[in-house]
DNA sequence: GCCGGCTTCTCACATCGTGACAGGCCCCCT
DNA sequence: AGGGGGCCTGTCACGATGTGAGAAGCCGGC
């Protein structure tokens, strides 16, 4: 058995994600965006350094440029993430990389979250026997985050659905378990804060009908999502539950919606196997039953 | 076949390594230590950040005290962080854990580095052969950098040598290789600027001392160390060049000082050979003769 | 229901970051 | 070699901006 160091799942080398949390873009065009509170030198630092992750370095001309600020600032702030290896500067190419300490930050970061064996090895059974992406969301803060996924070339995860990902609970079947899970007012306060932007066609963008949905899924226990997130995709999720009945995370599947509407009973009877599966093993430390 | 997240190796829960670049620590103790240059609330706010991501976690107040910033400093800068997801606030918790933008930001780094599949090849080749963890280390900007490595339960790495190491080039086989592939002046600067700090008592801490033993290892082309970096460890490197007979990188092994003495001769041939490969290889893009 | 912690305001002060400008450096081109 | 055109790093005075003491919310626990 050799080990070697394991290169993070490369994302989509995509150009504009969803890197910043989808807020409602269509606000009646305020004239001031957000630019929230917060200490400005510090964005701005932290603005630099997605910049240069994003395009996979950059020169200080090109950060200047596209974010609008004075070349001299640029090179100060740049500085000081070389000098705590957040950044390189790589003289010879007269361009910015990324620095090492990124890496360890990286590493700390999965340390804390980092999944028990058994669900993964839940998560890996649930994936063969549906035949689809399956995923594992924790709660962690007042978030869920997909925190462990399995998927193949003929069942492929969701394209933004990797590890970390946290946004647009509305629209998801892991962020719609959430929402049951909270109490009235953390759902105000939480869809308060994010909105219900339109993703695609049939996303729910009304807080009456998305309340209702949640009625009936917390009767079900189990949360469906056809086409609300991205087109032609449909998703399932159950929540997993710890001994004292609260939510900690939930389990879900996505798969194509056409490849699905012939066995949704079967889909949700596995999601239940599963979930009650976990529920076990965060009751007592073990999945038999 | 199946894809999953890939977790990065954890480093080994070791409570303060060489985080900051070992400067010399003995210079008649300066009564203000550097605190260079740099915006001042960039660093507190990165020092927050590691100090985090180091406990697995922290309440504002243990940040607070440990290092030395009034809380409502450290609360705004945290907030700052967290709204940009680089830090979370988990309330229930009381405490403050890292955020996913970390996640992202260490997969741009690994894409930025990655290494090409012949070299990974033929490192993982070196391992089998030599019975030794083998390392390629590459140039990026100023520094050698550890950017792959291969080895197994019977021949585990360096501890510190992971992803991403950098320091300490007067104590490893590829930083020597990599000194005596700067000109005097550039040797002089890197020196200069990181000292040689002892790190076993068989490190090479005299300036003169060092600057011979570069001298023998530009003519042999391989460079050795002998507990020079940790005690009871050996390491070998040669140095891989492209077209333009600059160095771009080197191929090292390391392993037990007793385990080695008998075949060093053996060694530094299957360390030629995969560097040559490789040189043919960031020649003409084949690493075939 | 009250207490004690964490957490978030408020606000006046001066620190600290800011950015126009200019000079140095290095590399490339001829 | 010599020049020229970038990139990069200083300098400096202004004032915006971050700072931190204090005190008032907030929340959970006893």
């Amino acid at each position: 058995m050799k080990t070697t160091d394991a290169l993070p799942l490369s994302q989509p080398p995509s150009p504009r994600t969803l890197a910043q949390p989808p807020l409602a873009a269509n606000v009646t065009a305020l004239p001031a965006p957000p630019a929230l509170s917060g200490v400005a030198s510090i964005q701005k630092t932290l603005a630099i350094l997605e910049i240069v992750a994003e395009r996979g370095g950059a020169t200080a001309k090109e950060v200047s440029a596209s974010l609008g600020y004075p070349l001299p600032t640029v090179y100060r702030l740049m500085q000081t993430l070389v000098q705590s290896d957040y950044l390189v500067h790589i003289r010879r190419e007269r361009k910015f990389e990324l620095g090492y300490k990124l890496h360890r930050l990286g590493v700390s970061l999965h340390r804390q979250i980092g999944v028990p064996a058994e669900v993964r090895t839940e998560i890996a059974r649930l994936h063969r026997h549906a035949r689809a992406a399956a995923y594992f969301a924790a709660y962690r803060g007042a978030d869920v985050v997909v925190t462990y996924i399995v998927d193949s070339p003929a069942a492929p995860r969701l394209t933004p659905l990797s590890f970390g990902f946290h946004e647009a609970a509305h629209a998801t079947a892991f962020g719609k378990i959430m929402l049951t899970g909270m109490s009235g007012e953390q759902r105000d306060q939480y869809l308060e804060a994010h909105g219900l932007p339109r993703l695609t066609p049939a996303t729910i963008t009304d807080r009456g009908e998305l309340e209702r949905q949640l009625e009936t899924i917390s009767r079900s226990q189990v949360a469906w999502e056809h086409e609300e997130f991205v087109p032609g995709m449909t998703c399932a999720a159950v929540g997993v539950r710890n001994s004292a009945g609260l939510l900690v995370g939930s389990v879900a599947i996505s798969a194509r919606a056409d490849t699905i509407a012939s066995r949704e009973r079967d889909l949700e009877r596995m999601l239940r196997e599963t979930a009650a599966g976990l529920s076990r093993y965060f009751r007592s430390g073990s999945v038999r039953r």
